[in-house]
DNA sequence: GTGCTAGTTAGCAATCAATGCAGATTAGCA
DNA sequence: TGCTAATCTGCATTGATTGCTAACTAGCAC
C-alpha cells in the first residue's frame, strides 16, 4: 500500500475526496501487519476519532481494495481481514489464537496442478493452518 | 466420505441415530462433486423430502465434518461449501460462475515457506482463482 | 410388540458480518 | 465565498449460520 501522502494524491487523482476519516485510516493501515478486520480497525480508529462510523471504515477499505492498495484475506473465521501488503505472498493462520502472518512461498507459480479440465488459473492463494510460537 | 451404508454403521457406533433425513443427506453427498452449499443441498433434499429443515441440513453436515467425512471449503463467496472428497486435494474457483472443482497439486507438502517465524504448519489449503472452460 | 428415553427434528429467534439507503455535512474547485 | 458532488453517519436490511425448545422418534430393554 502506498504511503498516506501518496494515497492522498491518488484519491484526488481519481476524483475522490480526502477526508479526515480517510486520512486516519490511511495512517492506521500503512505498514500494518496485523491483518485487522473492519471491526478491529473501527475500534482503533474510534480512539483517535470518536464518532467515526463503521460504515465509513468499510467504505474506505473497499475503495482502497478496488484501487489495488489493499488485499482482502479470508481465513474462514467469519470476518474478512485487510492486508496492506500487496506483494506476492501468502498467509499462515494460528488455529488457536487466530493470528495471521505473511509468508513468502517459493515456487507458488510453478505448482503442478492435476484436474484443471479446461480451467485457466489467474491467481493462487495459499493458506497454511497451524499454531504460532506462543500457542504451540 | 464413506458410503451411506458405512455411514449408517459409523453413526450408530458413535451413539448417533440414523434418521431418514440423515440417510437422505448421506445419499445426496456421497460422490457429490458439486461442492454444494448448505442451502443448495437443502433445496435438493426438499425435493425428495418436503418439510426437511435447513437446520437439520446444517446439523448433519456439521456432524459429518466433525467425523472427518466431509471437508468444509470456503471460497470467500459468502456461504461455506461441503466436499465429500477428503483426499489430499485443493480447489479451483471460477470467478465468473462460482463453480468449484477439485484439483490435485504435486509438491504441495514441500513448499518452501519464508517468514514462518516459529509458526508450525499442520495443513495447507490452496485456492486457485480463474475461469472455467465455459466462462473463459 | 410395547415402552422408554436420549438423541433429533422443525421452526423460529438471534447473532454476526456486510451492504443499502437517505438526510445532513463537507472537500475542493470556480 | 459559494456551490455541488462526494462523503459521512446512523439505521435498516440482507444472508449465512447458530441457539433454543417443544414435539417427535430411533433403537434398546423387556
Amino acid at each position: 500500500m502506498k504511503s498516506p501522502t501518496e494515497l492522498t494524491e491518488a484519491f484526488r487523482a481519481n476524483g475522490l475526496k480526502v477526508t479526515p476519516q480517510r486520512q486516519l485510516l490511511f495512517r492506521l493501515m500503512h505498514g500494518n501487519t496485523m491483518h485487522p478486520t473492519a471491526d478491529a480497525l473501527f475500534s482503533e480508529a474510534s480512539v483517535q476519532m470518536p464518532g467515526i462510523s463503521l460504515r465509513t471504515v468499510y467504505q474506505t477499505l473497499t475503495d482502497l481494495a478496488s484501487m489495488g492498495e489493499l488485499r482482502l484475506i479470508d481465513v474462514g473465521a467469519g470476518a474478512v481481514r485487510f492486508d496492506p501488503n500487496v506483494d506476492d505472498h501468502h498467509h499462515v493462520v494460528c488455529q488457536a489464537c487466530g493470528d495471521v502472518r505473511d509468508v513468502y512461498v517459493a515456487g507458488s507459480h510453478e505448482l503442478r496442478i492435476d484436474g484443471l479440465n479446461g480451467f485457466s488459473v489467474d491467481s493462487t492463494s495459499i493458506l497454511f493452518h497451524g499454531s504460532c510460537a506462543r500457542c504451540a
